[in-house]
RNA sequence: GGAGACGUAUCGAAGUGGUCAUAACGGGGCGCACUCGAAAUGCGUUAGCCCUAACGGGCUCGAGGGUUCGAAUCCCUCCGUCUCCGCCA
């Protein structure tokens, strides 16, 4: 939630950082402005009243007291309180439009952040290289299919299109992967959380998924009751509700947790067929990162947890590169985003693994996230999160790249320790 | 699923229709005094948000609504917490 005083007091600034993000939204900037000024004239003639009849209520005990008569000023209240309880409906109503409006602004991109669309994305660096095969390479549908890792099939059968299942060494490997990550992160002081999976609305809002992106998530809801969850869309939901509400003191940060949770996705029309496989299903695995900062500290976390995705993907030895987004592909409630994206060599494509984000305090005004400073006043804390990392396209990479002629898999090294093999053959049982 | 209790500051908790919500009382924190220092003791101090250039004003007793000139207090709805019983991985 971008803050009102800075739209009040900067409006053009506000409008041309949006603009760069390639919206325009200036007429609702305008808007703000025209209800919030309606609203702080209403306000103003509401609470003089409120004055006049506290002053009023203060006198009637006294005059009774007194042995005199307030009939007359009670009556003159029954006036005064009609005319506050309309007023305060004005104030109410336009408050409320004017809240719809501020939380359809998109958070406002840093300034080093360029202009423009995906197209405009600035790879920053590049590590390893892309693996040459001297052999007829297969994508990893094949591979996985072959070497028995994963059943899509049998998942689309049971759940629908865009699901798949794990099984034997295919689990195994997943089940690696995400105890690596685990245990990279508690080396590196994150605390471990397990979230629930179905989270209430506010979740979302505080997040920024909501109230825009509520066709994106999948909904429980039951027969007997009208309470509604959903199933969260990444453990960032999650994690930057943790302290929702909360004022927290300078020694508490910054905060840093991880989670592991599936993530649920409907990824409702944008399925493309060359994404076969597991690049893009509704529900994949991920470990997530967030950090809560104080506000003049975050790019420190933000620099950090870019590292530390980084390093997770140079230590299973992939090719990546790390790109800088563009305002316009950063997420809705992101103030810069920077995306590792591992090399899939069937493809000829690199796909994100990790989106590393600072939400600055646009999540956190959301959700009343506060701390104490120094200097004794409240502040807005900062958020962070980045992917540590999701599997589902962290396999596919593996097993491309990975990949031998006799169609085995090499296991990446710092996954034998638990996985207990060196090599996936095709034939190999569970 | 059945029955009941509760939700007030940093924590415990009083307040059951007005003139003590800048919240009694107690704990914790902070400051000062005493002390070589500490403990103990004493004194003081310990909200946030909104409007305003300022003076000042308004809001907040889990949330929302109602009754009333006036609600923490009475009524309704919802949310949450706890206890007991039942059921259960």
């Amino acid at each position: 939630m971008i803050d009102i005083k800075l739209i009040r007091e900067n409006p053009d600034l506000v409008k041309e950082k949006i603009k760069k993000r390639e919206m325009n939204l200036d007429s609702i900037v305008d808007e703000i402005r025209e209800v919030d000024a309606a609203k702080r004239e209403q306000l103003g003639k509401v609470e003089a009243m409120k004055a006049e009849q506290n002053a009023a209520s203060k006198q009637i005990p006294q005059i009774k007291k007194a042995g005199g008569d307030a009939s007359e000023i009670m009556a003159k209240m029954k006036e005064l309180v009609a005319q506050i309880k309309e007023g305060d409906a004005k104030v109410g109503e336009l408050e409320e439009k004017q809240k719809t409006l501020i939380l359809s602004l998109p958070n406002l991109p840093d300034d080093d952040v360029v202009a423009g669309g995906k197209e405009q994305n600035e790879p920053i660096r590049y590590f390893g290289e892309k693996p040459k095969f001297d052999f007829e390479m297969k994508n990893h549908v094949e591979l996985c299919e072959n070497l028995g890792l994963i059943d899509y099939e049998r998942g689309a059968k049971i759940a629908g299109a865009g699901s798949w299942l794990y099984r034997g060494w295919g689990s195994r490997l997943e089940w690696a992967l995400l105890n690596f990550f685990i245990n990279e992160h508690i080396k590196d002081g994150f605390e471990f959380i397990l979230p629930p999976h179905m989270l209430g609305y506010q979740c979302g809002y505080v997040a920024g998924q909501f109230p825009k992106f509520t066709d994106e998530v999948y909904w429980i809801k039951n027969p007997t009751s009208n309470d509604e969850k959903f199933m969260l869309p990444t453990a960032e939901t999650a994690l930057v509700n943790i302290h929702r509400d909360e004022v927290l003191t300078k020694d508490d940060l910054p905060r840093k947790y991880i989670a592991y949770t599936p993530c649920y996705r409907r990824e409702a029309g944008s399925y493309r067929s060359e994404e076969r496989g597991m690049i893009r299903g509704h529900q994949f695995n991920k470990v997530e990162m967030v950090q809560y900062t104080e506000d003049d500290k975050s790019d420190i976390a933000f620099k950090e947890l870019v590292e530390k995705a980084e390093r997770l993907v140079q230590e299973l030895g992939l090719h990546y590169r790390l790109s800088k987004l563009a305002a316009g592909d950063c997420s809705f409630s992101m103030a810069r985003t920077y995306d590792i994206e591992v090399w899939i060599p069937s493809m000829e494509i690199y796909k994100e693994v990790s989106s590393a984000s600072n939400a600055r305090d646009y999540q956190a005004r959301r959700g009343n996230i506060r701390y104490r400073g120094e200097d004794k006043k409240m502040h807005f804390a900062h958020t962070l999160n980045a992917s540590g990392l999701a599997t589902s396209r962290v396999i596919p990479a593996i097993v491309e790249q990975y990949q031998n002629e006799d169609g085995s898999v090499t296991v990446p090294e710092v996954l034998r320790p638990y996985l207990g093999i060196d090599v996936i053959k095709p034939g190999m049982g569970m």
